[in-house]
RNA sequence: GGGGCUGUAGCUCAAUUGGGAGAGCGCCUCCUUUGCACGGAGGAGGUCAGGGGUUCGAAUCCCCUCAGCUCCA
């Protein structure tokens, strides 16, 4: 049985029996910010289970797309993996335990043909219940075994919430793959007992305290590991034998020029490199993008692990690029968006294969020095610490470190370097904890009960509703009062919750006995429209009845700025390219940030020809047209989906035009016609990541006051050079250019003068006590200039001390030098001019030969110079001669 | 979210306790003549990431911001 058919077969199985089949949802969790990839299943189930949402049928079935990073470090034995797919079974408050069980051995048994005999119970310890159901279906008294709560019980998610025990199908792949111990059973490390499926019974709602109360409605959760059930099923010992992993695995070995089986050092590598490469390919299919944080670092890197193994067996060029080419083969008709996005998938395992190299590089210099240092200090470990600073701050791998200090006879201390590790783990925690807790105190009106809030924002901006609920700082109120900042929920309401980029509305809510300004409209976590405000005047109580009015002027500009967003989008995908999918929006009244992913940078050309393109279909006046389908439809159309919707929700389409030139399923509010936005300018274009850019526009008043605030500069600007606007930019740069050759002749004038006061000063020295002394004030000079003076003075003197005072800018500014036969006789530049500044309130220093000071008193310039004389006098110079 | 490192010429990188912004490659001009990085002479090119502070003086020390690399969550 392949596993195309393995997968359809339970599908179809599960749907014979009353359950809706539910395509897999994406591998970035959508609506839950605290979770970083989908782990499991049910993670698109849970807000059924929670009664966040309404499940489209009491039972479901799914094949689901998981990646976890938990067995990172197992990944490359024959069954741990890092990405997955999960077959499940779900209900809703509808069939418990015995439907469960019976169904997981009639398909087990009926359908896979696994003989019964191989298969083995896990159960919860007093879960007898369960016991019972598989004694029943066949399985024998001594194959159920009782294990606990780290084996057989599932949740709570945190510290409370739905949780119960779960059972578990073992199969037994017979004594050959074991470790031959008599007391071998299921949960043995061994291998031998393979987990294929995993019933949860969520029967229990616990509570903070630990204590566990039953649920009035129990859910069934389970699932089916594809990859290990496809190699019970092919009896095969190991996933990667299976028909997933095989032209993978074959594909690997083809480019390493290595045999499968031939060392087990090479088949872990192969098994790693195959696993992780399959995985980014799904992660990349999915949106995601290297990054060095959240999802992005998990790609990045699994990534790196995988080009790492790929060095270990002689690759030294990108090969990942070619390996997804077979994962995208194999996959692709299941999962769509895998070749859709082929040239996205491989273009990103190039370009992080390519940069990993390079750190190496960089890397591999770096352990060299370390290695020399030891060697040099008769070590022959390198200390963990170390070896923890190269992987921390160099990213270079712990293991190349020790393989290439091996080389050279020195080990490593990886017990070190464990613990710096688990160190740094620990900051990170603590970093963490108080996060979460913030969070928590900014969610609205997630007490549980979901608000119904009809929005009416679509057709109207009044409306006439019934305040629901109210919260003061948090805290739910029955009335607020003048001053009071407030939460409020309407029964129906014309305001726009913060959603999909667009931002929230603002306006007023008027009752009889008072009056909100709403500064924000959020959606809680439950998806309820919250409008946040402060009572201006009079008292608001739940229960009035309010008319709630936007500002429209305000809404009208956001909408402008929306639809000029769709435009754009599909002005993108006009001339870059298909493969230009949106990455995230902030639609606000001033303006839109659009983000988006593209390879290469966008050039001059191309931004201008999207302005241009976008403003033609605005002057076009295109008629826009919403409509409501199911999204099972609106993906049929061909409707750019941006975000995971739920299968069997009605979603929102937005049409731009006849032919539509725009299609998308989109919440937001929008114009009637394109003509609206009036005008749209591109003010910026940036890359924000790899293989992301940002585009940042304005429309409409938006464009209005950039274009009235650009004239008006170019105006000024225009009188300002006494040039009409066209000729500006030549009469900027000729000014440019004279102003270049006024600098420097204005440096030259002023070398001029030092030369000739340097000439001057040649007449003006001193002999004190046989040393020749210049000490003099010159006129104002820059610092370069006076050094040049300086070093004229010296090379004509041949053996002098010079110090030379110069008032620039108000303060006193002193430079001493000293040719190096008197540096040998113990005089010191920056002693000289040190006692010289603090004559004017300064100080100073440098090096022997040359030093320089500032001064604050320019009425004491002259006395301070008069120090100079004194100083060489009483110098320790003098002394050294003797 | 929490750490570490980096940011200097087009590129790769230097710059001792804070005291004169440099090298190699590349570019331009001229000379030489042209066999594997030809040679020689000269030249252009810098907001030392940005902003504040300390100081007589900051590429250098302190603080903040931004960007890149990297580890952990």
């Amino acid at each position: 049985m392949t596993s195309d058919e393995l997968r359809q077969l339970f599908l179809d199985f599960f749907q014979d029996r009353g359950h809706t089949v539910i395509p897999s949802s994406s591998l970035i969790p959508h609506g839950d910010p605290s979770l970083l990839l989908t782990t499991a299943g049910m993670v698109q189930i849970k807000p059924y289970y929670l009664g966040l949402e309404k499940a489209p049928s009491p039972r479901l079935a799914s094949c689901q797309k998981c990646f976890r990073t938990t067995d990172i470090d197992s990944v490359g034995d024959s069954s741990h993996l890092t990405f997955f797919e999960m077959l499940g079974n779900f209900s809703v408050g509808d069939y418990f335990k015995k439907e469960a069980i019976a169904w997981a051995l009639e398909f087990a048994t009926g359908y896979l043909k696994l003989p019964v005999e191989r298969l083995w119970a896990t159960i919860y310890l007093d879960d007898d219940e369960a016991f019972t159901y598989w004694q029943e279906v066949g399985i024998p008294v001594g194959r159920i075994l009782r294990f606990g709560e780290d084996d057989n019980f599932w949740g709570p998610a945190g510290d409370s919430g739905p949780c119960g025990p779960c059972s578990e199908l073992h199969y037994d792949m017979g004594e050959e793959h074991g470790c031959g111990r008599p007391e071998c059973r299921p949960n043995c490390e061994c291998g031998r007992y393979s987990e294929i499926w995993n019933l949860v019974f969520t029967q229990y709602d616990q509570k903070p305290d630990g204590s566990r109360a039953p649920l009035p409605r129990p859910n069934i959760d389970t699932g089916m590991g594809m990859e290990r059930t496809a190699a019970v099923v092919q009896g095969k010992s190991s996933v990667y034998e299976t028909d997933l992993f095989w032209p993978i695995v074959q594909e690997v070995c083809r480019l390493a020029g290595k045999s499968y089986g031939s060392s087990a050092e090479v088949d872990r590598a192969v098994r790693i490199i195959a696993e992780h490469c399959r995985g980014v390919a799904f992660l990349v299919a999915d949106g995601v993008l290297p990054s060095n944080e959240g999802r992005g670092y998990v790609l990045r890197r699994i990534l790196r692990r995988a080009s790492l193994f790929g060095r270990r067996l002689g690759l030294v060029e990108p090969f990942l690029g070619i390996v997804s080419k077979v994962v995208i083969a194999k996959m692709g008709h299941v999962y769509a968006e895998l070749a859709s996005n082929e040239g996205l998938i491989r273009e990103v395992m190039r370009g992080e294969e390519d940069r990993f190299i390079s750190t190496l590089d960089t890397g591999l210099g770096l352990v060299e020095d370390l290695i020399d240092e030891a060697l040099s200090q008769d070590r022959n470990l390198l200390a963990g610490h170390e070896v923890f600073r190269l992987y921390d701050t160099y990213g270079f791998p712990q293991e190349l470190t020790a393989e290439i200090a091996k080389d050279r006879g020195l080990s490593v201390d990886i017990e070190g370097f464990q613990a710096e590790m688990e160190k740094q783990r620990e900051r990170a925690r603590e970093g963490t904890k108080f996060v979460a807790a913030v969070s928590d105190a900014v969610s609205v009106g997630g007490n549980g009960e979901a608000a119904q809030v009809e929005f009416v924002g679509y057709e109207t901006t009044t409306s006439w509703s019934k305040v629901i609920a109210l919260r003061t700082r948090g805290q739910s109120v029955s009335a607020a009062h003048q001053g009071d900042e407030v939460d409020i929920i309407l029964d129906k309401t014309p305001f726009y919750g913060e959603m999909g980029g667009q931002v929230g509305d603002t306006g007023e809510i008027r009752g009889s006995g008072g009056k909100i300004g709403v500064m924000n409209t959020v959606r809680s976590l439950s998806d309820t429209t919250v409008q946040q405000g402060r009572v201006v005047d009079g008292i608001m109580s739940v229960g009035d009845q309010v008319e709630a009015e936007i500002d429209v002027a305000r809404r009208l500009d956001i909408a402008r700025n929306h639809t000029a967003t769709h435009l754009v989008q599909a002005a993108l995908r006009a001339i870059l390219g298909g493969h230009v999918y949106q990455r995230g929006s902030l639609v606000e009244p001033s303006g839109f940030r659009f983000d988006f992913s593209h390879l290469a940078a966008i050039t001059e050309e191309e931004k201008a020809q999207i302005q241009r393109w976008v403003n033609e279909r605005i002057r076009e006046n295109l008629l826009l047209k919403t409509r409501f389908v199911p999204y099972k439809q609106a993906i049929g159309e061909g409707v750019i989906a941006l975000f995971e919707e739920k299968y069997g929700e009605t979603v929102r389409i937005v049409e731009i035009g006849k032919p539509a030139v725009s299609k998308e399923l989109c919440a937001g509010t929008h114009l009637a016609s394109t003509g609206e936005i009036g005008l749209l300018l591109a003010v910026s274009e940036s890359s924000i990541g790899t293989g992301l850019h940002r585009i940042e526009a304005v429309t409409g008043r938006g464009a209005e006051s950039l274009i009235e605030r650009r004239f008006s500069s170019l105006q000024s600007a225009s009188r300002e050079m006494g040039a009409v606007p066209e000729e500006l930019p030549s009469k900027v740069r000729s000014l440019a250019t004279e102003l270049a050759a006024e600098q420097r002749r204005s440096l030259f004038l002023e070398r001029e003068l030092a030369r000739r006061v340097a000439e001057s000063l040649l007449s003006e020295t001193k002999r004190i006590n046989g040393v020749t002394v210049v000490a003099a004030e010159v006129p104002s000079l820059t610092m370069p200039v006076l050094r040049e003076m300086g070093d004229e003075l010296r090379n004509s003197l041949g053996s002098a001390i010079i110090v030379l005072a110069s008032v620039f800018g108000g303060k006193p500014r002193f430079l001493a030098m000293v040719t190096p036969d008197l540096v040998a006789k113990g005089f010191h530049a920056g002693e000289i001019v040190r006692r010289v500044a603090k004559a004017t309130g300064g100080s100073g220093g440098g090096k022997a030969s040359m030093a320089q000071a500032g001064g604050r008193d320019v009425q004491k310039v002259n006395e301070a110079l008069s120090l100079v004389e004194s100083t060489i006098i009483s110098h320790p110079g003098e002394r050294s001669e003797v």
